[in-house]
DNA sequence: TCCAAGATATCACAGCTGTGATATAAAAGT
DNA sequence: ACTTTTATATCACAGCTGTGATATCTTGGA
């Protein structure tokens, strides 16, 4: 027999309320209340579940960080079984895995958008640092994963350097998702996987 | 004689004051009760000048478009004068003029830290998405003239798409900024400008 | 059936916010 | 000298915030 309210659902729960918040109005207006509304919960209700503010947005920053990091490992996992395939392709492939990080449907747009406020927030915020600074490192390896596996296979130009590599695309993807989020009438979807591809094909061996 | 108080030189000290509010606490911090804090004045004194809340962030994400404007006009016409140069220091010069927008000293810090966080807050906050959408299309016309300068000297590699290259810069240029200012112990000043230098070395002819 | 634990809901309170209204002081213009 | 701007300063108020404390209802297990 099924729990009447299962604790880990109504989490997320609350968890995608925030996030539509954060979406619609900044996480600046994402107090307990508008959440708790959001959620159709009293906010007595909801401090049964998070008993703070600094609570609440460590869990959403924290379950919005899995959720990606689960995605992209997934996908990486995917591409290493049919990794035998013709450059172009090997290209085509990394845009396909780098393009996870960026706003090119509705969902990823809100994802972007959400990892945005936090990150700013994260600035001035203690509360948030730790995990900023985790999303970061982690986001980095997987650009330097997905550089590397080209490299293996002698897709990329000779003499990259691979750190500084890694940086560049991670700061270009940053950039393009923040844009594309924030100026979606000089960046769209298509825009971003334009650049992207340009930017692997500069990579790549001419 | 000059007046005992100039309300011009008032309204830049008190916009000076809000931005030390928001490079230190973010801008969310900043009410009108802390900005008059720090720029010792009293509340009422302090909207004497402005009024609203939104007038203030309105005055000052504008103070800090045309400021930062001004000193991206002033290279180029700079630069416009020495520009028979050998291409190795044409492209050291165009480093020089983007990374007017890269946090490589303290004062360029916060700059793109207050640029950051206005950016963020003009998603959600209309009184600041016109400034928000004029800087991002000025950076833009600042980041392809760069480009043409370039290419109208046969600085750059054949067959790159202008409009491609510009936003791809302009992205990279954001990203790097924003994750110089976010993640200082993960991309410091001068990897930013190395990163730059690869970035319009790659775009360069072979 | 009884009890403990979990879930939902309400109230209260101090602290901050923007803003309207108003009072006083200083300077400028005539 | 008088008047009119300009500047500085307080007070008040409604609205929001996080949070502590508490009450009521619901469910699961013995």
């Amino acid at each position: 027999m099924p729990k009447v309210v299962d604790p880990v659902e109504r989490r997320h729960a609350v968890v995608d309320a925030l996030f539509r918040v954060v979406v619609r109005d900044g996480l600046q207006r994402a107090s307990l209340r508008t959440v708790a509304a959001e959620a159709q919960l009293n906010i007595g209700s909801l401090r049964h579940y998070f008993a703070t503010h600094e609570e609440l947005t460590r869990f959403a920053m924290a379950s919005m960080i899995e959720r990606v990091g689960g995605r992209l490992r997934a996908s990486v996992d995917e591409a290493g079984d049919l990794a035998a395939l013709p450059p172009a392709d090997l290209l085509e492939l990394a845009v396909r895995l780098l393009g996870e990080l960026l706003p090119i449907d509705e969902s990823r747009r809100a994802e972007v958008t959400v990892f945005l406020d936090f990150a700013a927030a994260s600035r001035t915020d203690p509360a948030l640092r730790d995990l900023a600074e985790r999303a970061a490192v982690g986001m980095r390896g997987f650009v330097r994963l997905v550089l590397e596996r080209l490299g293996s296979r002698d897709a990329l130009r000779p003499g990259v350097r691979i750190d500084v590599e890694t940086e560049r695309l991670a700061s270009l993807v940053d950039g393009l998702g923040m844009n594309a989020v924030l100026h979606p009438e000089l960046v769209s979807a298509s825009d971003c996987l334009d650049i992207l591809r340009a930017h692997l094909g500069a990579l790549a061996c001419p």
